[in-house]
DNA sequence: CTTGCAGGATTGTTCAACAACTCAGTACCG
DNA sequence: CGGTACTGAGTTGTTGAACAATCCTGCAAG
């Protein structure tokens, strides 16, 4: 039995379902879901004691978690005053799309390298979103959207590409929840969104990078758009 | 004075500067510096307590310190076993390099945009290497031939980038350690470097990114060439 | 050679205590 | 009245100890 069975490397693949997380992770990871759904809003301060008794968890596991979460730009710490639910300002959008920028369009310059089912993944987002526009459920709309975007950086088949976009993408809905009307601002993107799929299934990379540069163009000016008006 | 002073901006600056850090950070700054010179070398298993006691520093705040370079990739946690350098295989260094390409072709695309100045503090970089190199200086070689990389990636002017190029080359780092050659790793990129940065300097970025992403491929197949040899 | 089972060592988590610091309020002074 | 200095309450920063949960080593049994 000297080469490996193949049931070996099967198991090896479940490995993950069983890790056990720590305290803190699942700390976390509650934590980052109430504030990307805005539950938490920006500014919010979370004071370690009131939190901690909230989650039945010791000051030290808190903040852990909240380490991993400064780490991930969701939240801020200010030594000895606490930790704060991220406000994003207008750099903070501009640099951020500057960001997606980089990932989006590389990915898809990259994209003759990248697997047929990749692109398969991103069309199918697309439908998700044709799916639930008419049924005007926008907030599975947006989460398609955001979806797409994810799947398109995900042509890269690059582990640390697609954990560098998570987060992005997580910082960015703190900026989203300042969009009043969720209609206005995912509806228009659907189509957009499915000229880009077409064209990379056919494979016609070099417009669909432009049209992705074009796409994300308007998504920062109108979000910039929205944040001058919250500003006055 | 309705409008800010112009000093008002310069203190804003130096803010970082007053803002005193937590043990936690300054253990894990300590710790990154001892991970990327190799003191610590991949695999090393870092015990708390006794880590804890070396550094004079309680369990806890070393557990903060430890979340903090999980998170940046320079050591693995495992549950209940410990928490020990990174060891990184060949699929990592296949990573590493792709997200490279991604962020340095990137920045280069965008040149074009760019800070002249930032353009110069590329050519500075090279300039340093080229004459530490006749000294036989290789691990100042080494340096400044990563600060050549995050300088490119400085091109865009984004501190998310540069923060995500920071974590890539502390990673990257872990590799280098497999070189026995210092001189052999560093020397024949110096031409190169200095053959992108005068193309730069000339604005001529297509033929630049080409050559980028050449020496990218050459630097990764050479890392990857030597972890075969260690592997046997 | 494998399996099962202590026993010791390490990590996970909580708790309590105190030092260091921030902030709001108040008294003081010109 | 405007500004300054100070005080005290409340929060965070850090430590140390304690105990539960888990892993690892070594040994005995099959």
């Amino acid at each position: 039995m000297a080469a490996t069975d193949p049931w070996v490397d099967l198991l090896a693949g479940d490995r993950s379902l069983l890790d056990r997380t720590s305290t803190a992770e699942r700390v976390a990871d509650l934590l980052r879901q109430r504030i990307i759904e805005g539950a938490l809003p920006p500014g919010t301060r979370l004071s370690e004691e009131s939190a901690g008794r909230a989650l039945s968890v010791s000051r030290n596991t808190l903040r852990e978690a909240f380490r991993l979460l400064v780490h991930e730009r969701l939240l801020v710490h200010e030594f000895h005053r606490g930790v704060f639910v991220r406000v994003l300002d207008a750099d903070d959008i501009v640099d951020l799309y500057r960001t997606r920028r980089v990932l989006e369009t590389s990915a898809i310059r990259y994209g003759p390298l990248a697997d047929t089912e990749r692109i398969a993944a991103i069309d199918a987002e697309v439908a998700i979103a044709e799916e639930a526009a008419p049924q005007e459920r926008w907030v599975d709309v947006g989460t398609a959207n955001i979806r797409f975007h994810q799947a398109v950086t995900g042509l890269l088949g690059s582990p640390r590409v697609d954990d560098i976009m998570r987060r992005v993408v997580a910082e960015l809905r703190l900026a989203f929840h300042v969009m009043a009307r969720p209609r206005e601002f995912h509806e228009p993107y659907i189509e957009l969104n499915r000229g880009i799929a077409d064209l990379l299934t056919k494979g016609e990379f070099t417009e669909a990078e432009r049209r992705m540069e074009s796409y994300l163009d308007i998504a920062e000016a109108q979000l910039l758009d929205a944040y001058r008006q919250i500003a006055r």
